[in-house]
RNA sequence: GCGGAUAUGGUGGAACUGGUAGACACAACAGACUUAAAAUCUGUUGGGCUUUAUGCCCGUGCCGGUUCGAUUCCGGCUAUCCGCACCA
């Protein structure tokens, strides 16, 4: 070994200094966060908030994966930070839930405990990477502290309703439809007659004429009770027996599983919290457009609300009562030949009995994805068509859903095709309304139909292969429905809906693919509910503020009831615990209860549900502007500083595209509620988003098909090929590419690998690899590149012919310095953090190639750098003599950003690239003020110019500037 | 089926508003240093042609269009990935 270095190597450095570094930042809590209640807060300064998704805890730690999002934060932050930003940077545990409840089962430990260890053990790699959290700031979901707060937002829901009536404008400019308001106000207005109930106990105000009947007072609360944002309903819920509980729509696959574990869910009723969103609907579609968020994720959260914009029509059944359906298309209304309800439906309960039971088991254990022949049954019942009058039979379908508009359709057989399969196989008669076009006919034409196909069509629409689903004119001659003869549907369909508006049978309506969210979990390892109920009369009551949190309470069997049977009753661990849930209480003055053991107590039973996991994170992002508050759930002051005058309070928020529904999609609907009531300043959670991209990794399998540990992995490439080797036994192995995780047995951890190269190396390599959205497979072995930056750096730094002196530097390289500020700095604006590094790289090289590289610009590499590689930079001003931190600053990270002079950007010469018809053909120097007629001029003279002139008449002569250069353009 | 995204050398990728395609790296090859190897340094590296040049042709998934000029814009395909999928 070479011992008369003056310093060590890099690599071997960096062993000793990350750690200590690790130490320090530690102990000093150098990123604590100043919030508007602080002493030293500077409330002048701009702010920026980046946070990173609320990561669960899980056992098996952070593997080389997830931190590439953590980093480019980290990156971000910091620059920010250095550009004299108050910048808001934190990483708390989203600890309740399914995931942490599955891996205390799995490991048969209390989640407690298993919480408590898996946290501990991913902050602790959290700081091993060197993030700039604050330490101070990092909550668990399942702290009392926290939860409790979370309890008192479901009551902020529960306490609301939601006036849809209400347009108001936000003090940002923005109009908006509907608002939630306190309960309380409804009360108010129920009880004055201000707010009537019109036949279907629908609620509003009286001044519409159908909102006739005033609430008699004995009923008001039970009105309200229906009213409620957070309301406990009787639903068709996904029941999982495998995992024990119910879980939401956005929980449950496609093909019929639930998200987490795999076990099939069933439909089945029952009894739970439901969150109405869908009064949000609008708002969470249309406010998409207020914010900056991927494409893909608006598009998939547009499509998962689902408006449809179509009309109600009412057929009169022969009661004279209403059977109102859902339809799209009113335009094909003629043509209607029969109805289909929902097997759950209550006419198909009424006139189908036992059929229509069997239906509903049937189809609650079909298969999601099957998609085979529907099953049919004709209830004996018949309706009239509100325009033509016809007598319309009543079946009860298993295609039509129950939870979607009024789970009842119009069959319309010649232009919707499932309604002409069912039609096909009840042999219902197909009637059509719209003249297809001559290709569509022609294509679908029966085989060896010989006459003239609008003839056959007309006559018999049913033989054709399928529905026509198209657009086009209204067939003439349709009993009843003369009056749109010969109209493009279009326009008929605007008619049909004025003549059933006229007769009262029907109305223009939007219906919503979004339901509500089922918000009651049978499990042990969430926020229970902070309401009891009466013993005596069943009545629900919200707890008193001052009663929270009600806390989780101790159990020893915290396990679900699972089970293998779809018809098993769904049954609550903390149901098990009685003397948690009988309470004695008083009812207090606000209609809210009291837990107390005073005389006049009567009996309550606590709600043995608990909130799902996605309850927690729907507001965490707030309480990081005030961690620690014990009188509220965020303060004012903090709230409006944090989250700024602009639509969403998050600046920046990264995390994988797998929440584009649940998480993004909730967050966002409390967090309206709140901006309702007042609670919050912005319409928006969340500003900018963006999807990071995965890590996956090779899987390694021997001839046995077994996974092959990857540190038993040796990889070579032979002709160009990559092969692999197991080490022990030299076998070769066969690659399998795709996802990372523990049982591949490819899972590396992020430490390993930082210990290797070191963190920043690693911190610059996961940068480095590639656009930050972009999905990219792990490969340790390129890392020497950046291994050997740094290390360039690091000799550089090291130099002892470095020029400290005043003497200005050499225009060329001042020119090279100030380029790469201006593009690092634009470069992680726009969160390209791959770029900056070539960038760096260029400037390292050039740095070390000169003779006596002037000091000032070495250091102004390091500041640049050091986002990337705090731990060198730290170290570098720590030990290197001639770099020290200003009086008063404690770190690199609170250095300022250098700034570029654009002056010194500017070149003195200018590359000419001529090209002749489009084409490249040759390329000389001229000083930057040249005329367009001196480089003309000059270019004519060019060999290569006047060979490919070739005498042409010169037709066209382009001047175009670039940055760097011109492009002379000459068309001959 | 519907919706979204992506496609550039052996590899990861760069090219910001239509103007030098392949920056910066990895790998590979050759050379220097070394007894040797590692490390380090230097050079070559999209394909082809010839007259080896300040040369020519081809080349950014495929076909076509607009333009003096297209990786970039437009139309039509193909492949891959992701999301949704009885939504009336």
């Amino acid at each position: 070994m070479d011992t008369d270095k003056k310093a060590p190597e890099y690599l071997e450095a960096a062993k000793i200094f990350e750690e200590k570094w690790r130490k320090n930042w530690e102990k000093e809590n150098l990123f604590k966060t100043l919030s508007p209640t602080d002493k030293n807060f500077d409330a002048a300064k701009p702010k920026k908030v980046i946070l990173d998704f609320f990561p669960y805890p899980s056992g098996y730690g952070l593997h080389i994966g997830h931190p590439l999002g953590y980093i480019a934060t980290d990156v971000i932050s910091r620059t920010y930070r250095m550009m004299g930003y108050n910048v808001l940077h934190s990483m708390g545990f989203d600890s309740f839930g399914l995931p942490a409840e599955q891996y205390a089962i799995q490991t048969n430990r209390h989640p407690r405990e298993t919480t408590a260890e898996n946290v501990a053990n991913i902050t602790r790699q959290l700081k091993f990477l060197g993030f700039d959290h604050d330490d101070d700031a990092r909550f668990l979901s399942s702290e009392p502290e926290y939860y409790k707060w979370t309890q008192w937002l479901f009551l902020k829901l529960y306490d609301s309703y939601f006036d849809e009536g209400e347009n108001w404008t936000d003090s940002l400019g923005n109009k908006v439809k509907g608002r939630a308001k306190p309960v309380a106000d409804l009360r108010k207005k129920l009880k004055d007659g201000e707010w009537r109930q019109n036949v279907l106990g629908e609620i509003a105000p009286k001044d519409d004429k159908k909102f006739t009947k005033i609430v008699p007072e004995d009923k008001i609360e039970e009105v309200i009770d229906a009213n409620r944002l957070a309301v406990l309903k009787n639903v068709d819920v996904n029941w999982c027996p495998g995992l024990g509980t119910v879980l939401a729509n956005e929980e449950v696959t496609a093909d019929g599983r639930s998200e987490r574990g795999n076990f099939p869910v069933y439909r089945k009723p029952l009894k739970q919290w439901v969150l109405r969103i869908t009064c949000y609907a609008d708002r969470l579609y249309d406010d998409l457009k207020l914010i900056d968020w991927p494409r893909g994720v608006v598009e998939i959260q547009r499509e998962w609300i689902g408006p449809s914009q179509g009309a109600l029509v009412s057929f009169i059944a022969e009661d004279g009562s209403k059977l109102n359906v859902f339809t799209t298309r009113p335009d094909t209304l003629p043509g209607v030949t029969f109805v289909a309800v929902a097997p759950e439906h209550p006419l198909a309960v009424k006139y189908a009995g036992e059929a229509a039971k069997k239906m509903v088991s049937l189809a609650r254990n079909r298969a999601y994805d099957d998609k085979s022949a529907h099953n049919g049954v004709f209830t004996g019942q018949y309706v009239m068509h509100p325009i033509t009058g016809a007598k319309i039979p009543v079946w009860v379908g298993d295609y039509v859903l129950s939870g979607y508009g009024e789970g009842a359709v119009m069959g319309v057989p010649a232009h919707d095709q499932r309604d002409f399969e069912f039609a096909h196989r009840f042999d219902i008669s197909i009637v059509p309304v719209i003249e297809p076009s001559q290709e569509w006919l022609k294509e679908n034409a029966p085989e060896g139909a010989s006459e003239d196909l609008n003839a056959l069509y007309l006559r018999d629409a049913g033989s054709f292969k399928a529905s026509y689903e198209g657009d086009g004119k209204i067939i003439a001659g349709l009993a009843g429905a003369e009056e749109f003869a010969s109209l493009p549907n279009r326009e008929a369909l605007k008619k049909i809906c004025e003549k059933l508006e006229a007769l009262d049978k029907g109305s223009t309506k939007k219906t919503y693919r979004l339901r509500d969210w089922l918000f009651s979990r049978q499990r042990y390892w969430g926020e229970p509910f902070p309401v009891v109920y009466d013993v005596e009369t069943g009545k629900t009551y919200a707890l008193e503020e001052d009663q929270l949190p009600v806390l989780l309470p101790e159990v020893t069997d915290f396990r679900p009831v699972t089970s293998d049977d779809k018809d098993a009753d769904p049954v609550t661990p903390l149901g098990r615990v009685t003397d948690w849930v009988k309470v004695k209480g008083i009812i207090t003055e606000n209609g809210k209860v009291k837990i107390t053991d005073a005389p006049n107590a009567k009996d309550f039973v606590r709600d043995t549900n608990t909130m799902p996991n996605w309850a927690g994170s729907c507001w965490y992002y707030l309480r990081y502007f005030d961690p620690n508050n014990d009188n509220a759930f965020v303060s004012k002051e903090a709230e409006q500083y944090w989250a700024g005058k602009q639509n969403g309070a998050i600046d920046l928020y990264v995390g994988g595209a797998e929440h584009a529904v649940l998480h993004l999609l909730y967050a966002r609907f409390w967090h309206k509620v709140f901006y309702d009531l007042g609670l919050v300043s912005t319409p928006e959670p969340f500003q900018k988003l963006f999807n990071q991209g995965m890590i996956t990794a090779d899987a390694f399998r021997d001839s046995r098909g077994f996974y092959v540990d990857v540190d038993l992995v040796e990889e070579k490439e032979e002709n160009g090929k990559r092969v692999a080797y197991h080490k022990e036994t030299g076998e070769k192995l066969s690659i399998d590419p795709g996802k990372m995780g523990k049982r591949y047995k490819n899972g590396i951890s992020p430490e390993d690998a930082a210990m290797r190269h070191s963190t920043d190396a690693l911190r610059c390599y996961m940068m480095f690899l590639g656009p930050l959205d972009s999905t990219s497979p792990w490969r340790e072995a390129p890392i020497v590149g950046t291994e050997r930056f740094l290390t360039s750096v690091w000799k550089l730094v090291h130099r002892d012919d470095l020029d400290t002196s005043d003497a200005p530097a050499d225009a060329e390289s001042e020119r090279l310095v100030h380029k790469t500020i201006e593009s690092v700095t634009k470069d992680i604006m726009a969160l390209h953090l791959n770029t900056p590094i070539s960038t760096m790289m260029i400037l390292a090289n050039a740095l070390s190639q000169q003779k006596n590289p002037k000091k000032e610009h070495v250091e102004i590499l390091i500041r640049l750098l050091s986002v990337y590689t705090p731990f060198m930079a730290e170290e570098i001003y720590d030990t290197v003599p001639s770099f020290t931190l200003p009086e008063g600053i404690k770190s690199v990270a609170f250095l300022p950003w250098p700034k570029w002079d654009e002056a010194k950007t500017a070149v003195t010469e200018m590359k000419i690239i001529v090209q002749i018809n489009g084409k490249k053909r040759a390329e000389f120097m001229m000083p930057a003020g040249a005329s367009d007629k001196e480089i003309e001029d000059e270019a004519l003279k060019q060999d290569a110019v006047i060979r490919h002139i070739d005498g042409k008449e010169i037709r066209r002569l382009i001047h175009i500037p670039q940055k760097e250069w011109k492009v002379l353009g000459i068309v001959v």
